[in-house]
RNA sequence: GGGUAGGUACCGAAGCGGUUAAACGGGACAGACUGUAAAUCUGUUAGGCUACGCCUUACGGAGGUUCGAAUCCUUCCCUGCCCA
């Protein structure tokens, strides 16, 4: 029924950063084949950020490979945790959300999160079903189970700490809700990028508390974004979304630093290690060619996310519109209707959403960056007729046919 | 409860009565270049106005002093640190 253990541990150690502690993993796999049950395989979902990217493909895609060896991936919503948001305010990206919405954000993360995971073996639960039945009592409890010598042992924490910026008590709370999570549905492994493993670590220590046996914890590297410096992120800005269309998506990888290639192969499109390995040398001796390059990886990742038809159109596009400087192929339609037929361009621009502003729009056309029909405009003032659709180009990648009715 | 330091644009951070829509850095955007939406270089970075000038907002909130305030005063809110 299951691979043997060398064989699941093969795969499960393959890009992991830590496995902690791995011998226990091994037995726990071995009594899984021994009593032909699955095990339990963990991943906190934060549905604050329904926006799932490449960053978060890369754990999702452990737990499909813990899935293909018939293990059940246990995906846990976040929706208690995401209506207490941050109370200070500091930070935009933990905004309060009501149950209502978690849920909401909750689904269309498993729609996201099911591009990468098996529907087969996949277990979904909210929190709110054990924490938010939790009584001041059974927090107390919980709370007296762990110390803020411990919490403090977190990096983020003792760096605020020390730096004296504010950490709300509720946020060192945070861990210990996340293990309660572990308790309630008895983990045997949760996974995390590495940026969680004092969290993971916390879930151990609270599920022995509860005596239950304690969970294996395994972190996934944190993939850069697009800047190839800060972690892949909506707030910095430098994601690549899972549900980003075609053209966008493979443009964002074309975008990456070129010594990003060989990592994004390896966790963003999962491709073999030897594959990984004959391209990082390659790049290294210059007998491959970086662009080259990443146009693969760049298709491959269309690929995963959409199809192989969507992958070459995008290349197709790319092509066009970047090195030969051509229009795409389809380009949107948008129909100004009851306008006065006499608009600026800059009017234009604004009321298309072209530029978020007539100011902006005015910037935009000095600073040559408007073309319409591939003619340059250099008058944000000038009029011009839009009885017939006319292509707008706006900056390097906006594409606009544009009509008054 | 007492003391003290702060809250400035997307972020970090100057300015401490007027040429300050606010230095500088990052980010973002545009242009040139290119192997790409890489790198590099240059520029732009509140909104409105048939406009190379005018108007409206903006320096935690609300008032006040002044011809004039992000800068001074009052008060409120928020945050750090120290003492209790």
């Amino acid at each position: 029924m299951f691979p043997t253990v060398n064989e699941q541990m093969d795969l499960i150690r393959s890009g992991a950063v830590e496995i902690i502690p791995e011998e226990e993993l091994v037995k726990k796999i071995e009594k899984s084949i021994k009593q032909n049950k699955s095990l339990i395989i963990k991943l906190g979902a934060d549905p604050s950020r329904p926006d799932l990217h490449l960053g978060h493909a890369v754990v999702l895609n452990k737990l499909r490979q813990f899935q293909d060896l018939g293990h059940i991936a246990t995906l846990i919503i976040g929706d208690f945790t995401g209506t207490i948001g941050d109370p200070t305010g500091r930070s935009k990206t933990r905004p309060q959300l009501t149950l209502e919405e978690a849920r909401q954000n909750g689904e269309s993360y498993l729609e996201q999160a099911t591009l990468v995971l098996s529907k087969e073996r996949l277990s979904v639960k909210y929190n709110s079903e054990w924490l938010a039945s939790m009584n001041f009592v059974d927090v107390i409890n919980l709370a007296a189970k762990y110390t803020v010598a411990q919490l403090l042992e977190r990096d983020d924490f003792s760096k605020r700490y020390k730096e004296g910026t504010p950490i709300s008590l509720h946020e060192l709370l945070y861990p210990l809700a996340q293990a309660m999570d572990s308790a309630a549905i008895k983990s045997d492994v949760e996974l995390g990028g590495t940026d969680q493993k004092f969290n993971l670590l916390v879930g151990r220590e609270i599920q022995r508390a509860y005596n239950l046996e304690p969970q294996c914890i395994l972190t996934m590297p944190i993939l850069e974004g697009t800047d190839g410096v800060e972690k892949m992120s909506k707030s910095y800005d430098n994601y690549i979304g899972l549900s980003d269309v075609p053209d966008n998506m493979f443009g964002k990888i074309m975008s990456i630093p070129d010594n990003l290639i060989t990592r994004y192969l390896q966790y963003a499109a999962f491709a073999p290690l030897e594959e990984v390995l004959y391209t990082k040398k390659g790049l290294d001796d210059g007998s491959l060619h970086p662009r080259n390059e990443k146009v693969r990886l760049a298709k491959l990742i269309v690929k995963k996310y959409h199809s192989q038809e969507d992958a070459d159109k995008a290349l197709e596009n790319f092509e066009k519109i970047f090195k030969n400087k051509e229009l795409p192929n389809e380009i949107d339609e948008f129909i100004l209707e009851n306008e006065d037929k006499n608009m600026f361009i800059q009017d234009i621009l604004a009321k298309t959403n072209l530029c978020p502003s007539k100011k902006e729009a005015k910037r935009m056309i000095e600073q040559g960056g408007v073309y319409i029909e591939n003619q340059k405009c250099a008058d944000p003032f000038e009029k011009i007729d839009l009885s017939d659709f006319k292509i707008f180009k706006v900056g390097k990648r906006k594409f606009l046919k544009i009509k008054i009715q």
